[in-house]
DNA sequence: CGAGCGATTGAAAAGACTCAACCACCGTGG
DNA sequence: CCACGGTGGTTGAGTCTTTTCAATCGCTCG
């Protein structure tokens, strides 16, 4: 597979953390492919060969747990540079990646984001940054996992989603929506019903739109 | 605070993932420090300013979480390297680190550390292969809190710490052990019960031996 | 129109937590 | 030497949360 030389310049603006611009509709990449929802990036135990950038859509990153139960460990959206660490690591995919809905992304090589990293040693450590920030992170995000309710993590989840989702309605099955926060469906779909009685939330269909974010917010801590 | 030159030694070898050589109580390293059980190494919130190599001892890794209750992240033991993450990361520690019995470290200062990265690109590879495993051993271990149940992940605790405490006896208050775990302490307690009664664990004061590994890591899966 | 899947509801059971009390050990000071 | 107080460990009982299982509903697609 060969790599979008345009997209190059996107994972520039990635790691230089400036504005990121939208996502180019006008001017097509020539190595982007478009995927349909349900459409699968890359399977666990597969060897990683480069990066996808997410130029549109949404993409689940999950593996399977306990009895095949799916656990979704992060949501990637537009601008995200997916599959770095598998690749970095050099050990292969221990995680699925699939789109949640149709999605634009562009893959780069290995060969290629390496002499991109090779170019420029800021750029390298810029990336030690990152990793150690994600790190950093993810002690937080495992304290809250570990010793919040369901129903906090229902609703910090929610937030999440809510920014992914970049302010407009979330658009997710109630199983995903599960996976993420990490609790049974039917307990999810008790706790939406709540939110929405306390006029938190408000549900059309599988919709969700957050109608008072201060109030959700206020959900995730008591 | 100065580095202890000798002790770069120690992070070449830390990076090479050669066999790591017992910590030498032979040669000493002037600028290591001994502490004392219960002393803190770290606070959530100040500045990095260098990392830790611990030649001997045991630290816990863990930050405050829900009504103040601690949440150990991680278990670190001699010959591991502290405090990386949030020096690279150029943020503030958002986790304490404090010993958990007599401990010996090595303070390495950030522009040591730094000038031995430039001195070797391999070694930076090296640490960016590391971060990214990390981060991958991480969506496991966020799957396995998300989806285990309490006892399992009891069992999974102690299995990691029988490797921690290199086969010995493990000892740890039972507050410790259930801040690991994520759960209250009566509970913990309960199930430690159960796994003496099942002949899986001895236990003689706050000390835990385990008799019957294999048993105990089917008990980490059903 | 019927099959099938996702969403929803209800009821019961299991898992875990909280609270309160009690025990056991240990060092201190009388 | 022993009573005392304190800390950490343990136990019991009751309660709340969350899961599980079973059944129903509603919608879409062929």
């Amino acid at each position: 597979m060969n790599s979008c030389s345009s997209c190059l310049l996107e994972i520039d603006h990635f790691f230089n953390e400036k504005e990121r611009k939208e996502s180019s509709q006008d001017n097509p990449h020539p190595f982007c492919s478009s995927l349909a929802r349900y459409d699968v990036i890359f399977s666990e135990g597969s060897y990683p060969k480069g990066v996808f950038y997410i130029h549109s859509g949404i993409v689940k990153v999950y593996k399977h747990g306990i009895q095949g139960k799916e656990q979704i460990i992060q949501i990637f959206k537009s601008g995200d540079l997916l599959g770095f660490r598998a690749m970095l690591s050099e050990k292969n995919y221990n995680v699925h990646a699939q789109c949640l809905e149709q999605t634009d992304i562009c893959f780069i090589s290995k060969k290629d984001f390496m002499t991109y990293l090779d170019s420029n040693p800021l750029i390298r450590n810029e990336l030690i940054r990152g990793l150690s920030m994600e790190l950093q992170d993810r002690a937080d995000y495992l304290t809250d996992m570990a010793q919040k309710s369901v129903k906090q993590r229902t609703a910090m989840s929610l937030v999440i989603l809510h920014e992914i989702y970049n302010e407009k309605e979330i658009n997710l099955s109630r199983e995903d929506l599960a996976n993420l926060v990490g609790t049974a469906t039917e307990t999810l779909i008790r706790l939406l019903k709540e939110f929405k009685k306390d006029a938190i939330i408000d549900v059309s269909g599988r919709k969700i739109k957050i109608v008072n974010l201060e109030k959700l917010k206020e959900q995730t801590l008591a």
